[in-house]
DNA sequence: ATTTTTTCGTAACTATAGGTACGAAAATAT
DNA sequence: ATATTTTCGTACCTATAGTTACGAAAAAAT
């Protein structure tokens, strides 16, 4: 473990990379990232802007690794919790009991980074989409891949895993959303309730 | 019916209004209400930018002005499919057929213009705010009195109206999500289906 | 004709965004 | 000491957004 792969040469590094990720990620998160400049995330951090374009290379380049830094934190673990092989019934618990924790106690803002850029992707650069596009096919292979094991216990309604896929993918991003405009985590883990039980087949 | 409501003195009017409201109508909805400005407008109907401040106040004003065109032309008329007393699965098929319905051959972007800006509200002014959740209100009441007198046929599952009202909205917005990011007509179809009756007793 | 009323549109203003030129600063290597 | 390398950050640039001041234009009323 090395502390520093540090360059021998050359005047030492000030810039703090990961500050500047988590503070941007969390800002993109609880205001958007569109009510977010460069600037503020200079002034949050005590960073220079010519630093931050030198770090990320551009405006595009800082989202698409806050959003890197979201997925992994997450992201992953929801994959996580589908990836798990445990009874269909658990799985539904545990996915539901993730989405709907309470963001307050844990320090983090409502609703999903993910879905918010989603949802306003016509106003982020190639890269950040791309890696949206990542997320997505990561997240509905993650689903899919339960669904069809579900299927094998025969525990899983007859539907298309691909169809299956995107109405479990509807339910999630509906609950983040409900989330981000203030609906009561009871009433959101009610609605999830309701669809994930629509696909599930008692054993 | 008076065809001019006409002030008998002053310069006559040229700025038209209603081209103005269809245009940026139009233009919000295909490309996003945050890559339009009313510079585009102003070029696209001929329009000159104090004559646009004038007739909407500002840009707060013109974007409420579209949602309301919106409104009547988009989301009235599946209010109006939910308020019409017909067997449950009939509404069901109408409402499917309604958001599924192919875009392109009627000349109209795909997804919807509220679902955008209600996925962008982040974005938007006070005035634009306030139509939206005028817009939520009715919706919501139209789906939880539709579901009530489902449930009075016996033809709806035992969810709390509430509940049930926001799964449904879920849904309906999640195909609207879906539309925009390709998914086939088709898919969306069959993903809607899922949800819709997931909630439906057979009669 | 002249005044009054209303609308018109050019040409500005202000703020902020993303982005960069460039010389100074701080370290190591010679 | 000097040269080399790397990073630093002030101060700027450019573009575009929303917004408005203000004088001209076009009609009706006097």
């Amino acid at each position: 473990m090395q502390e520093k792969p540090s360059p021998h040469r050359g005047r030492p590094k000030k810039l703090d990379r990961d500050l500047i990720l988590q503070t941007a990620m969390m800002e993109y998160w609880s205001k958007g990232p569109s009510n977010v400049s460069i600037n503020d995330i200079c002034n949050l951090t005590g960073s220079s802007k010519p630093g931050v374009y030198r770090e990320f290379e551009n405006d595009d380049g800082l989202k698409r690794d806050a959003l890197k830094a979201y997925q992994a934190l997450a992201i992953q673990p929801l994959i996580d919790i589908l990836d798990t092989d445990q009874p269909v019934s658990e799985t539904l618990e545990a996915t539901i009991n993730f989405m709907t924790q309470d963001r307050g106690s844990i320090g983090v803002p409502e609703g999903c980074l993910y879905v918010i850029m989603g949802a306003q992707s016509d106003q982020l650069g190639p890269a950040t989409h791309g890696e949206l596009c990542k997320i997505r096919a990561e997240l509905l292979a993650a689903y899919s891949a339960w669904i069809e094991r579900a299927k094998l216990k025969g525990q899983f309604a007859d539907i298309p895993t691909d169809v299956a896929a995107l109405f479990l993918k509807t339910q999630h991003v509906g609950a983040m959303r409900m989330q981000r405009e203030g609906v009561s985590t009871q009433t959101v883990a009610q609605v999830l309730r309701v669809g994930f039980e629509a696909t599930f087949l008692q054993a």
